[in-house]
DNA sequence: TATAATAAAACTGTATACTGTATAAATGAT
DNA sequence: ATCATTTATACAGTATACAGTTTTATTATA
C-alpha cells in the first residue's frame, strides 16, 4: 500500500482569495488609508502575482464596501464619514439586539463558560493597558453571542458591518471613560444571559452600542 | 461655437456590470435555478463577451450571496434552505423596524403622499389579481419607508437581504389569506407614520414580516 | 458485469497581450 | 507668464493563451 500525505482540501486557496485577505487586512489595519488609490499593476507586482487575481479581489472588496471602484479610474480605499459610522452602528445595534435575545433564550452552559473566560481576558487586558488584547477578547466575547443566536446570516452581516468601522475601534477603547463603562456593560450582559433575562440583555446591549457610537463620533471631531 | 452631444458620464458601464446585472436578474427571476452550475465559457459565449468580465461578475455575485464559488469547480446558483429563509427574514424584520421608527419620526408630507399612492396601486393590483403589479408596488412602498429612514447603509443591506429571498415573494402574495392581512398591515403602517406613532409602527411592521415568514415557510413544506 | 486503471475532455486558475481612455507632460500661441 | 493644444504615458477594460486539475469517457482486468 502506498502512502500519501493527507492533503487537506482546504489547503488550497485561489490567489484571488490570498490577495483579497491581504488587502482586506491592510485596509482594516489602516496600512492602506482611506482615499488611497489601489493600482492594479502596483499591487500585482508587490504581491508577485498577475493583474487577474488582483482585479478579482478588488471586485470582492467593492462588494464588501471596503473599496470604491470608479470606472476607468480604478479602485480606492473607501472613505467613511461620521454619518456613515452613525448609520452603521445603528444597524449593528439592531442586529446585536436580535442576537442577544436569542442568546438569552438558549445559550448553553459551555458557551456561557466561554463568554466568561473571554470576559476575564478582556478585563485583564484592560488592567494591563494592552489595547490590542482588549480588542481581540472583545471580539471573541461578541462572537460567542452571535454564534449562540444560531443565525449564520446574522454573523456574516455583522462581521461585514464591523469591518467597515474596524479602524475606529482602537480610538474607542483608548478613551479613558470607556473602560469602566464597557466592563460594566459586559458584566451586565453576562448576567442577563445567565438569568435568561431578554429584556435586560436587550437594554444593556443597546446601551453598549450607543455608548460606543457616542465615543467614536466624539473622537472624530478632533 | 461647436456643439457636442451632452454625454452622460453614467452612460458607460463596464461589461462586468452588465454581466452582473444580467445574471443577478436571471437568478432572482428563477431563470437560473438553485444548484445550477454557471460555466464561464458558456455564459461568455451566450452574452457575447470574454471570460474575464464573466469571472469578475461571478466574484461580485458571490459576495452578494447569490452564487457559491467552489475552488477549481466553479460557480453555482446558491441554494437556500428553510432555515436560511427564517434567518434572513428575522434580520429583515429587525432592519425594517429600525427603518419604520425613523419614518415615524421624520417622514415628510411628500413622502407620505408617495406612500399612499403606492399603496393605492398596491390595493388595486390585488383587486385585479395582477400579482406582478402587487409585488412591484409593494417594493416601492417599502422603499419609501427605507429612504425616509435616511440611512443608506440600511437600504443597501435590506436590498441585499431581499434579493436572497426574492424568489419566494410570489408564492407569498398568491396565498389566499395574504391579501386581507397585508392590506391591513399596510394601512396600519400608513396610519402609524401619519400619527408619528413609533410604537404602533414597530408593532405592525414586526407583525407584517412575521406573517410573511410564516406563510413562506408554510408554502415551502409542500 | 462490476471495478480499477488509463486516456481524453472540460473547466477553472493565472498570466499576458492588446485596446482605448483618462491623466500628466510638453509644446506652442497669446 | 498663462492658457490652450498637442503628445506621451499610465492605467483600466477586455480578450486570449496556456497550465494544471477535476470530471467524464474509455479501456483493461478480475
Amino acid at each position: 500500500m502506498e502512502y500519501k500525505f493527507e492533503v487537506n482540501a482546504n489547503e488550497y486557496l485561489p490567489l484571488r482569495e490570498v490577495v483579497f485577505n491581504n488587502l482586506r487586512d491592510a485596509i482594516l489595519k489602516g496600512q492602506l488609508k482611506p482615499g488611497e488609490r489601489l493600482l492594479e499593476n502596483h499591487l500585482a507586482d508587490k504581491l508577485g502575482v498577475s493583474r487577474t487575481p488582483v482585479r478579482e479581489a478588488l471586485r470582492m472588496l467593492e462588494q464588501e464596501n471596503l473599496v470604491e471602484l470608479i470606472p476607468r479610474r480604478g479602485a480606492q480605499v473607501l472613505d467613511i464619514s461620521a454619518e456613515d459610522i452613525k448609520n452603521i452602528l445603528e444597524i449593528r445595534k439592531a442586529l446585536e439586539v436580535v442576537s442577544i435575545r436569542h442568546a438569552c433564550q438558549k445559550m448553553d452552559e459551555e458557551s456561557l463558560k466561554e463568554l466568561k473566560a473571554y470576559n476575564a481576558e478582556f478585563e485583564k487586558a484592560f488592567e494591563n493597558e494592552d489595547y490590542e488584547g482588549v480588542a481581540t477578547s472583545d471580539e471573541k466575547f461578541h462572537d460567542v453571542l452571535f454564534r449562540a443566536a444560531g443565525n449564520l446570516k446574522l454573523v456574516a452581516i455583522i462581521s461585514n458591518i464591523q469591518a467597515q468601522v474596524y479602524r475606529y475601534r482602537m480610538a474607542y477603547l483608548k478613551v479613558y471613560e470607556t473602560k469602566t463603562a464597557v466592563i460594566n456593560h459586559h458584566r451586565n450582559i453576562i448576567e442577563a444571559v445567565e438569568k435568561h433575562n431578554e429584556e435586560m440583555g436587550e437594554k444593556v446591549m443597546a446601551e453598549h452600542i450607543e455608548h460606543q457610537t457616542q465615543v467614536i463620533l466624539e473622537s472624530l471631531k478632533k
